[in-house]
DNA sequence: ATCGTTTATCGCCGATGGACGATGAGTGAC
DNA sequence: GTCACTCATCGTCCATCGGCGATAAACGAT
């Protein structure tokens, strides 16, 4: 009944816009140092395993394969589990996709003015 | 010493690109539904108190101040006292360096395939 | 079968985030 | 002055994040 975007912490489902917790989500997936530089190194790599992201960074494998884990579940990584490795690989159209999102939202508020 | 991005934890300060934790600050201020929201309403409006926003929203009114708070902070919103009020509003040039951030870290990503 | 490699997941822990209510400061109206 | 209103901040609570080591599963090679 409530004309309010939230009602008790949570957001309607308007069917309307792309949908705020949704662009929020993905951009949770980027706010993070690590995972922002791990997504050049897939895309500097093409082999893309976790050991090599290890290998790049000083960081532990278990938050590696955590943050990795991450950016999949965001689906800005697609992951393929290729004998004992992993491969993971940008998912460029998504990735062009928040980009985009975030632009919209940004031409938005400036259209506002 | 070492070529790797992080030293135990840190990124280091290279002094080339826009900085990953930069990038990660702004968009972390960007990664919660409520502040896309409010970020909207900003842009719609140009009275833009924070008992506006509390009105507008189920949130309690400190926790409409936290989010602003934070907005200003990443530098996303600009923040002026007036009266008893407090002014607050969109600071389109920031926001739209972000959105161009993103952009470039997407290209950059793409650019590699 | 055994070893080495790679990976995902678990458990733990400190730090942070996000919500709230309560409080106090500041302002305007009376 | 007092009252009403607005706001920022504090303290508290709970959930999540982000790091790590340890462990187990899956696979290749010997």
């Amino acid at each position: 009944m409530s004309d309010k975007p939230f009602e008790t912490h949570r957001l309607r489902s308007t069917s309307e816009a792309p949908d705020s917790r949704a662009v929020a989500a993905r951009l949770a997936a980027l706010s993070h140092p690590a995972r922002i530089e791990i997504l050049k190194h897939l895309s500097a790599s093409n082999s893309c395993c976790c050991r090599e992201v290890v290998d790049r960074f000083d960081l532990a494998q278990s938050t590696v394969s955590q943050h990795l884990k991450i950016l999949v579940e965001a689906g800005l990584v697609r992951f393929e589990p290729d004998r004992q490795r992993s491969r993971y690989a940008i998912d460029h159209a998504a990735l062009a996709d928040v980009s985009a999102s975030l632009t919209a939202l940004v031409n938005s508020c400036c259209s506002g003015r």
